[in-house]
Order: C-alpha cells, then structure tokens, then sequence
DNA sequence: ATATAATACCTTGTAATGCTAGGTATATTG
DNA sequence: CAATATACCTAGCATTACAAGGTATTATAT
C-alpha cells in the first residue's frame, strides 16, 4: 500500500471485520476472543486486540451474541466464550448476503469493457 | 437487513466504494461525477451524492485523481470530469490485490471446517 | 409566464468503527 | 524475580458514509 493512503486498508475492513468474526464463531460454535484473532491471524487477516474486544462487547450487548465466562478445566487467564444468538445467525446470514452482492457487483466492474 | 445492525451496509462500504469509482475510472478514461452515481447504480451499488463529490474533493487534492471542469459541447450544468493520474493507476493497483486478498481470505472461512 | 423536475455540483454535521497505546491479571520459563 | 505468553479491557484519535441542506442551469408541463 502507498504511504498515502494506507488508510484505506483500516477503512474497507470495517464490516468486513464483523462478517468475518460472526463467520467463524458460526463455524466452530464457540470461540473466544484471543482465539479468534490466531485464527484470522492464519487466514491472513490481521484483527487487532483493541479493534476485536470492542467489537464482542458491543454485539454482546446487542444481543447478537451469547458470552460465557469458562474458567473451570483451564489455568491462566480466564476465557470469555462467544457463539451466535438466534438473531445472530439471522444477522449473519443477511450479512453474507449483502456481502455476496458486493463482491458479485464488483466483479460486474471488471467485466464491463 | 435487521432493524438494529443496519448500519453495517453503510461501514462495510468504507473503502468499498473508493476501489469501484477507482476502477469505474480507469475502464471509461474519464467520467464525470454525477455520471458515476448513475453507473454504480446500475450496477447495483448506491452511493450518494454527499459521499461521492467530498470523496472526490478528496482524491483530488491528493493527487490521485486529475480533474478538468467541460462547459463545452453541452448545455446545462457543467461536469467536472476525473481521470485517473500515474499515482492513482498505481494506488488501484494495490487496492485490487488487497481487496483480491481479503475476499479469498473470507473464502477460507466457508471452506475450513 | 411560472412552477416543476432533472441535471450537476457542493457543504455541514453526525454516527460509527479500526487502530494506537496504554492498562490489568494469571501462569510459565530463564 | 524478571521476562514472556496468554487473555482481557479502555480512552481517544482519525476516518468516512450519509442525511439534509444548499446553488445553478436547462427542459418540460401547466
């Protein structure tokens, strides 16, 4: 990326993030956070600490997702467990919607000419 | 979209939107912006006015967009045409591959598993 | 004539969010 | 006992899509 600009990375991964985060907690039914920044750490995107705790706070509080404290089993830091409320999984899917739109109207782009 | 979250659409086209008047640009030489609006409407993207003119105001002044006012050969209102400059051909550039990077990337998600 | 609509551009202010840069706490390793 | 890794959190900043307003020109309808 340009030294001008480089912006614009931060700005198009908003609500990609999100899509993201939901997708994977849909996928393995539970996660929690630390865990879900490895993950997209080996899918190749980079989702920082203060960019990802906010976020499960906020949709936790909106209800789109169900946080559960586990301390038992493990040593260390406790783990705050998320996976997707019912409205959540409703979320999602439009969510996945409106992103396939996206992408199919973009390629249209590439097409055209 | 859900009643809450409906403004996801609105955060997940930050930066969206600069990459397809980058790329609607580059494949028609030049274009005007009221024209560009028309455009990605039709290809089923919305953008508004009050997003598009101050994006760009924006690209101009940055230099990754070269603007010329036409008052010539058509009556009514005159356009201000943008074409895009050597720095915004390159900054396209990268913004395809990150954004070719990112949609392959959330492709992982739905094939993992 | 004179509203109305369509074209075409612009600006102010708001809401939302990714990130930086800090912090806390627990357990392990040198 | 310092350093590292894990695991969570927060305040403040920079950025941008949008709503809602505006200006100006031409064509169309009343």
């Amino acid at each position: 990326m340009a030294m001008n600009y480089k912006n614009w990375a931060t700005q198009i991964k908003k609500g990609y993030l999100e899509l993201c985060v939901l997708s994977l907690i849909e996928q393995h039914d539970k996660l929690y956070g630390f865990q879900l920044i490895k993950l997209l750490e080996e899918l190749g995107i980079s989702m920082k600490e203060g960019t990802l705790y906010p976020l499960m706070n906020r949709m936790t509080t909106d209800k789109v997702l169900i946080a559960k404290w586990e301390t038992k089993e493990i040593k260390g830091h406790p783990r705050k467990f998320y996976s997707l409320s019912k409205s959540g999984t409703k979320l999602l899917q439009e969510m996945k919607m409106e992103y396939q739109s996206m992408v199919e109207n973009y390629l249209k782009i590439g097409e055209g000419k």
